[in-house]
DNA sequence: CAAGACTCCTGACGGC
DNA sequence: TGCCGTCAGGAGTCTT
């Protein structure tokens, strides 16, 4: 579910009533949620320890604490985090007692979240690409690096050791908005088109941050409870046969990388099938 | 190197 | 009504 604009707004809203905040005591509930070390040592260590800063890199929050240790989590598919009373939360997986007395809750439907305690952030996390609303993501370099592999766009997009981020819904949005096919291998996208794509990653991705993310179940909300906004400005996730807002074709659904892929095909026309020995032709 | 299959989980939804 | 198959925003691991 959360990709970059959710974890931002996740992180944004929980920095101010997070950092400062010493952990009295922690509790999981769900054993595996937690990666390293042991739930049991994890709940141990935590304890005492005060948060100095909440930040973001790629899908990953991260709490800098004051012994410069981090903890470090995914929400992948349904993680939530909120700030409050200790309701009874159904789903809860992690619970952290707050010095003002409130409760830090790590919520998760699925159970594929995961939160870790480590000594160092960098040496932690997989091979990740650059932030694609940092200044690394120049038109240029995306043009550059996408010449330089031989991959299919989307799930080349999907790979977050090429750029860190995107998940499915904000892969179909930007393929639309540059005009290319999510079939299309990136070393045969022309430059400017290339460069183009560039520019509708940044501005998918800042305008769904705006809006404070995408919501269209109960899966995401803010750590306030509410949820995004960006759902109805989506362009093709989600609209299979409804008109392309640029053009009016019916949006197709196809799978791509065991996706659900989402594509107008007037707007982004499907790469030609090439045969794979042309002897002679 | 690239890409597909499979896995971890639960819940919602459509079809019969 | 109820059962069952299918599908879901992520990503690591193993094969081909």
């Amino acid at each position: 579910m959360p990709e970059l604009p959710e974890v931002e707004t996740i992180v944004r809203q929980l920095r101010p009533e997070l950092e400062g905040r010493t952990v009295e005591s922690a509790r999981v509930t769900w054993a595996r949620t937690v990666a390293r070390p042991s739930a049991k040592a994890f709940c141990r260590e935590v304890a005492g320890l005060r948060i100095e800063r909440v930040w973001r890199r790629a899908k990953y929050f991260v709490f800098d604490f004051d012994d410069g240790r981090h903890l470090v989590g995914h929400l992948r598919m349904s993680g939530r985090l909120y700030v409050g009373a200790l309701e009874d939360r159904a789903h809860l997986r992690a619970s952290f007692a707050l010095d003002d007395g409130r409760h830090l809750a790590f919520v998760d439907v699925r159970k594929f979240g995961r939160l870790a305690l480590v000594d160092d952030v960098e040496a932690f996390l997989p091979d990740i690409g650059p932030e694609p609303l940092g200044p690394a993501l120049t038109p240029r370099w995306l043009a550059e690096q996408l010449r330089a592999r031989r991959r299919l766009l989307k799930p080349l997009l999907l790979d977050q050791s090429f750029l860190a981020g995107l998940g499915n819904i904000y892969v179909d949005e930007a393929l639309h908005r540059a005009g290319l096919h999510p079939l299309r291998r990136s070393d045969r996208v022309p430059r400017p088109r290339a460069e183009a794509l560039a520019a509708a990653i940044r501005e998918v991705l800042a305008e769904a941050v705006d809006a404070k993310g995408s919501s269209f179940d109960t899966f995401y909300r803010t750590p306030e409870g509410q949820p995004g906004a960006y759902q109805d400005d989506f362009r093709v996730y989600g609209r299979t046969g409804k008109p392309c807002r640029a053009c009016g074709t019916p949006i197709t659904r196809l799978v791509v990388a065991q996706r659900g892929t989402h594509v107008c095909r007037r707007c982004q026309p499907a790469p030609r099938p090439r045969r794979k020995a042309a002897r002679g032709a």
